[in-house]
RNA sequence: GGAGGGGUUGGGGAGCGGUCAAACCCAUCAGACUGUAAAUCUGACGCCUCAGGCUUCGCAGGUUCGAAUCCUGCCCCCUCCA
């Protein structure tokens, strides 16, 4: 794989999103022909994506961005069956009601990151349900069934592992793949789709898809897989204390998003603004070099374009504008977590170890009472000294008292 | 189906009648050092009305002054044999 002649493919490869392909070279010369169409899929698993996914998102933006035609594909109808792989456990099967709630809340998401529209390199969105749903058993198995062998089936690693810890894997989960084969050959029916994309993961089943897809139209159709991301200390990316880093505003806000990306390992800064911004490689090149302190310049500006791709311009410089206020200047930024107590109740002096509780800064009572005696809790960036110690009324200043544990966790009380 | 082994506090994994809220490691949180980084060092790490109390060791019973530790039943898991 030497020189690669297609736009998309060299800024892939440039920015270091490709794992594996299948006959990259082919897939190349199609690319640098004319505009070819690609999709990947996502499963309405939970109710929003979080930075696991974005990786497959930025491909298909990278995908618009060179001309090409991105498909968004829900996984409406395969959602019902649920993914195995990877897991020990059969995932519990979700009801329609949930799966229509999640797919909803989904498709808000990648408004930011392509544009829709009709054009020829408009994006698409499309849910596997509308033929997934239809499928008549009999036909279906007639039609599909011949070009799957068990034996086969059985080699993927989604099933093969779960066969080798001797966990049940059940004949539903089984048709997955087949169904997200099928999902690939239709989409090159309907829409001449002729790329999937995807995590590592899915190489088995974008395989499976490219096979019977070949076998029975005789098309010709192509793979590329991203590889996992993970951060400079070797853990999957996205993981967090508080859980997974979501995309959608109402899992995750915007500051705390962004706080996500500025808190990122000074050898992660490169890695991340070339595969989740669009900030030109030279730029990247320089900015990934700075050290010592000058690192956290970059780490802001990954912060910034990071942001504003997801959440928008205005959210990515009110995260910042915070972040600046509060840990440049020490004091309280407007977009920190804030929270509300009664005039009155602050009157009468409200213990700090249960106002840290209530602002969130703490799980329970004994956790923040640690906090406290050990000397991480701050009101209006005054160390706490006891856990007997009461705010006050006479602790607001413009109208908000700010609480801290440690040094990064801020919140906001404010009367009202 | 047969024979063994096991289910312990977020994860891994000790404990095998009292001194057990339960070793140790990891993760996590805080402090120091810094750059809102990493590494390192220190401390914490079930809950509460916190020098005291309460609820935990798969589930349900039982033995005992006293059980995570012993017994009975149930559920689940693993290894080997068929």
């Amino acid at each position: 794989m030497s020189e690669l002649k297609s736009e998309f493919l060299q800024i892939l490869t440039e920015r270091g999103y490709i794992h594996q392909a299948t006959d990259l070279a082919a897939l190349d010369a199609k690319m640098a022909e004319g505009p070819i169409t690609a999709y990947v899929g996502f499963d309405c698993t939970a109710s929003s994506l979080h930075v696991g996914n974005l990786v497959s998102i930025m491909m298909l933006r990278r995908l618009q961005q060179a001309g090409h035609k991105p498909i968004v594909l829900l996984g409406g109808g395969t959602s019902r069956v649920g993914d195995p792989s990877g897991k020990d456990e059969s995932r519990k099967l979700m009801t329609d009601e949930i799966i229509a709630g999640n797919m909803a809340s989904i498709r808000s998401i990648f408004t930011q990151f392509l544009s829709f529209g009709d054009g020829t390199t408009d994006a698409t969105m499309v849910n596997n349900g509308e033929w997934l749903d239809k499928l008549e058993y009999i036909s279906f198995l007639r039609d599909v069934g011949p070009h799957f062998t068990i034996n086969r089936m059985l080699t993927f690693d989604s099933v093969k592992l779960r066969l080798e810890r001797e966990q049940p894997l059940t004949f539903l989960e089984f048709n997955y793949m087949i169904l997200q084969a099928y999902d690939f050959m239709e989409l090159g029916r309907r829409y001449g789709c002729s790329l999937q994309m995807g995590g590592s993961d899915q190489w088995g089943n974008i395989v499976n898809g490219i096979e019977l897809a070949r076998r029975i139209d005789g098309r010709e159709m192509y793979g590329v897989t991203t590889p996992l991301i993970t951060t400079a200390d070797g853990k999957k990316m996205g993981k967090t204390a508080d859980g997974a880093v979501w995309l959608n505003e109402a899992s995750l806000p915007a500051y705390n998003y962004w706080q996500f990306w500025r808190n990122s390992h000074d050898a992660d800064v490169g890695k991340f603004m070339r595969l989740f911004t669009d900030i030109p490689m030279d730029e990247v090149r320089r900015l990934e070099k700075l050290e010592g302190a000058e690192i956290n310049d970059a780490k802001v500006i990954l912060a910034n374009a990071a942001t504003a791709m997801c959440r928008g311009e205005a959210a990515a410089k009110a995260a910042e504008a915070t972040a600046r206020e509060t840990f440049v200047k020490g004091g309280a930024g407007t977009d920190l977590p804030t929270i509300d107590v009664a005039a009155a109740r602050l009157a009468g002096g409200i213990n700090i170890v249960d106002l840290l509780v209530e602002a969130g800064l703490g799980a329970s009572k004994g956790e923040v009472r640690r906090l406290v005696q050990q000397g991480g809790a701050k009101v209006n960036d005054v160390k706490v000294e006891s856990i007997d110690q009461a705010v006050t009324a006479a602790d607001l200043a413009d109208g908000q008292i700010k609480l801290s544990a440690g040094k990064k966790r801020h919140a906001l009380v404010k009367s009202a």
